[in-house]
Order: structure tokens, then sequence, then C-alpha cells
DNA sequence: TCCATATAGGACTGTTTTAGTACGAATTGA
DNA sequence: TCAATTCGTACTAAAACAGTCCTATATGGA
């Protein structure tokens, strides 16, 4: 299905919240209400998101998490690596070695080829834009687009 | 890591290694020596690809494998879908229901975008191209190579 | 006709990954 | 000092996945 994990699913939806009120400090529990993402998860989450630089953290009373950059500047790819790791859809895209086969696959350049396209994909799309509600013309022309907002 | 499962990923080797002799019937035993996966998974996946219809499948001695269609008819996505099911990188945009917050995601239909690009990208790589080894030009403009070939 | 060789289809198992939970430590504001 | 909150890490349960095996069916040749 060639699928990305629930979490990194629940933190592209997390951290439009806060993309929402850039600025203010939202904590956790308020935002395990407001996505109706369980609490735990979203603690586990931002603390992901925190390591990875996307979001700020304030300790203590009345602490909370905000947004680190402008939503202009945090694409879904950035999301993605901060929960999942490096974007790459085959083993050998990653690492280069350790496939098992990859003296004999010829197609290991074709792959990268594919990555690269896939990375274009999710990094030209911004928190700002996914907080963003859709206009009609974006959805007619999806492949337009994005292929316009990566510049391809 | 959005990844690809390690049978999609073996299914394209199978596959090209097929499109490499077109008409010509190879056996799971042969394909099994010739890329190197294991004998038990080249059968599985080879059923998968026939029911799919992308293989044609001659039974009895001396039967085997060989492409139903020609090695430029069929794509990645083609042999990802055959392996893995349809390919959308979230829950919410293969059934539209059931990813829990559904009410609250304001983001599915960024999402889809998201999805139509990826969709995109691996339709727009065929067998062809992936038996042929890559020319520098590809290499150097990998997304341009891409959105060339999907008519972006 | 019989036998060796192949695929078809399904069931099963072990492993790995993932999601989710829990708890003590550290930090801050009142 | 106390209460609220994040930090770090370890753990557990569940699901997905890769891989194996067995039996039935079809085919071609001796």
């Amino acid at each position: 299905m060639l699928k990305l994990g629930k979490l990194a699913d629940y933190a592209t939806v997390l951290i439009t919240a806060l993309a929402a009120r850039p600025q203010q400090l939202s904590n956790a529990h308020e935002l395990a209400d407001r996505t109706h993402v369980p609490l735990p998860t979203v603690s586990k989450l931002l603390k992901l998101l925190n390591k990875a630089g996307l979001v700020e953290a304030q300790r203590g009373a009345s602490g909370g998490y905000r947004l680190a950059r402008a939503p202009e500047a945090v694409t879904v790819a950035d999301v993605i690596r901060a929960v999942e790791g490096p974007i790459a859809i085959t083993e050998c895209s990653t690492h280069g070695t350790g496939c098992g086969i990859q003296s004999t696959c010829a197609s290991k350049n074709n792959w990268r080829l594919i990555d690269t396209a896939i990375r274009h994909a999710l990094e030209s799309v911004t928190l700002a834009q996914m907080a963003a509600p859709m206009t009609r013309r974006m959805l007619e022309a999806p492949v337009k687009f994005i292929s316009q907002a990566a510049r391809i």
C-alpha cells in the first residue's frame, strides 16, 4: 500500500493545529482535545517534532509547544522525516547497501529517480497550505499544482 | 520511512527480469537463479502478478511465466498495486472513512493531492525504462525527466 | 497411459515493525 | 514549596509482513 505510518499522519494533523495559531503556546492536553488524537500519542509525537527542531517546547507550569518556524517554512516532508526518518521507498535508496540482491539489481538508479520525484512532491506542500482550505483550482489539477509549487 | 514492502521491491526486480526477454517463458526456478530472490518468494510473487494480469502463466512441463503486455505498457505503479493494493500513503485516501479523526481533519484534500502526485511519479516509469540502463542525463535532472514522462 | 515438471491456491508460522502506555526526572511559574 | 508541564526512556500489546509448506491441477513427453 505504500503506506505512511499513522504516527506521521497524526503528526501532520498536530503540527497543522499548531500552525493555525503560530506564536501561541499549546500544551499537549489542549492539542489532544482539539485534534482527537490520544493524549499519550500527542506527547510522544510532540517530543519527536521538538527533537527535529520543528516545534519549540516551553517547560514548567503553563508551558506548551509552539511552531519553531513560520508555517510557510515547514513542509510535509520535514514532518514525515521527523517521525519516520529519511524518505526513501526502497531499502537500497537509503543505505545503498544490504538489499541482498544489489549486485544483480540494475534498477537502483530508477528507484532513486522515483524517490526524488516523491520527495519533491512532499517538499512542495507547506504547513501553511495544509492549514488553508484547498481551492477548487488545486483540486482540479493536482499534479500541475504540485509541480508548479515544486518548480519542476 | 514511507516505505515500500520488500515484496513489491522484489516483484519489480522479477518482472524486470521477465521484461528483459519478452515472449520467452521463464519458470520460477530460473528466475530465482537470475535474480537471487528466494524460490518460494518468487513463486508467491509471480502468482500475484499473474492474478493482476501483468504476467501470463503456462502450466505443466516446460511451462513458466511471461509478460502479458509489452514492457512499455507496464508501469511500476501497476506492479506495486498488484502486490500491495491501492497506492495511497494515508488511510483516509483509501477508504475515505475510518481514520478516527476524519471529522476534524481539514487536510484530507491536501493528502489526496500528494497521493496523486506520487501516483503520477510511479505511473511514469515503465518496465522498459527499468530494464534499460539510466542515461547520465536522467540522473542529473531526475525530477524534470519524470515530469516530462508523466507529461506534467 | 503414466510420470516428471510446473503453476494455483491456500494455510500456516516466525519475525519485525508499529502503536500505544507508563513512570520517574527535570524545569518553570506562582 | 507546590503544582503543572515537558523530557527521556523503557516496556507491552497488537498488527503487518516476509517467508515456508502442502495439496490440487494442468501439461508435455516417454
